[in-house]
DNA sequence: CTGCATCCGCTTCGATACTG
DNA sequence: CAGTATCGAAGCGGATGCAG
């Protein structure tokens, strides 16, 4: 088990249980869905596979992560959140949000993954001008993304959207671009990196709210 | 500086600052106000000196904490939260939050501490039934809180309340013993546990919001 | 190939003792 | 009171090994 504070304190308890380095990282690469064991090692760069085994037991045993078989033919174990960690969404929310002012420029040595910056995107948005009601696609460095808008709540998850109005093709690089800031989005160098099928003045909207 | 995790996204950047141990409850005890050195770590039982010496100067690092020295006469230490860490509130609240559903009966080696259970407390009143405007001042174990209440929204801090509406006299495990649900509050032990002086409707719908 | 377990060097933590 | 010094124990990061 880890180690507890043994605090009475609502605070004190969710430390316990996410506390420990790469916990809340590791809920943070499953709020947009399933995800198999290499596939969170590959972004959690430095995690090292035995620390990853330790906290999913760890959430695991808390109730927050389920570890599930998936049917055949597939037959690969994948991990996913519990209907309990659901509540987690709200304290990842709130870093996010907060976060955002820490984000700053990119750093020399700062990885970047399309899942992240799109959780920072949704979270971000509904400060922003309202997005268009719709799902968006996003297919970031061969990763497949979608976000879904309804009266300014944006709900994002991995995967194709279903439907979607616009799909958005573009770099990581260029996604944490436009959150830096030091790529302006109606310009024609954003254009050349960034491909747009469909709606594209909703989809401008959205990526707009990113950095505003 | 402490390990970095080296990730562009928002999440990652909070829990660079305030996601070693300790840090975020450090946050914590300074929410209510300003804090001493020796208060700080008393109010953090099993931290070692050494370690509360290394997050502070983190934290004052980070730009979250200020180290101050109080004026004559008193001319001593403290450190308080500054304008930048007012966003961490928000982090606080939904950790506290989501905690209240961890937090189950207290456990055997369970620290019990007035600030703590007064955030909880200021933290799930706006589920409940409203509080009557107004500021209601805690006395737990020989410390002074207070509470005021405007709208539903209820905003803690150390020290007297101005012009309290009802005193609140009870000890920190009566106070445990309310959240964990084991002590009911309409009844005559917990009329002998709690002393109410002033506005007794308004303090004991206060109190009502802590277990729900 | 995935999903770990094991080992090792290093860092961090916890606790106590000590100092201006 | 406000820390610094110290030291054993625990945890982490990286590499490697290995079974299904």
């Amino acid at each position: 088990m880890s180690r507890l504070y043994n605090q009475y304190c609502p605070v004190a308890r969710v430390l316990d249980v996410v506390g420990e380095r790469w916990a809340l990282l590791i809920v943070r690469e499953l709020l947009l869905g399933p995800r198999r064991f290499t596939d969170l090692a590959e972004g959690l760069p430095g995690i090292g596979t035995s620390v990853l085994t330790t906290r999913l037991k760890q959430l695991e045993q808390s109730g927050l992560v389920r570890r599930r078989i998936l049917p055949a033919p597939a037959a690969s174990v994948v991990y996913e959140l519990t209907e309990e960690a659901v509540g987690l969404a709200g304290i990842l929310v709130a870093m996010a949000r907060w976060g955002m002012s820490l984000l700053g420029p990119r750093g020399q040595d700062d990885q970047v993954n399309g899942r992240w910056l799109v959780l920072a995107l949704a979270v971000t948005a509904p400060d922003a001008r309202p997005v268009p009601a719709g799902t968006y696609e996003l297919r970031i460095d061969d990763e497949v993304l979608n976000i879904r808008a309804l009266d300014g709540h944006l709900q994002p998850s991995q995967g194709p959207g279903p439907d979607p109005a616009a799909t958005i093709t573009m770099s990581g690089d260029t996604l944490a671009a436009i959150a830096s800031g030091s790529l302006d989005l109606p310009s024609s160098q954003a254009d050349e990196l960034i491909a747009i099928d469909g709606d594209a003045a909703g989809a401008r909207r959205l990526l707009e709210s990113l950095h505003h």
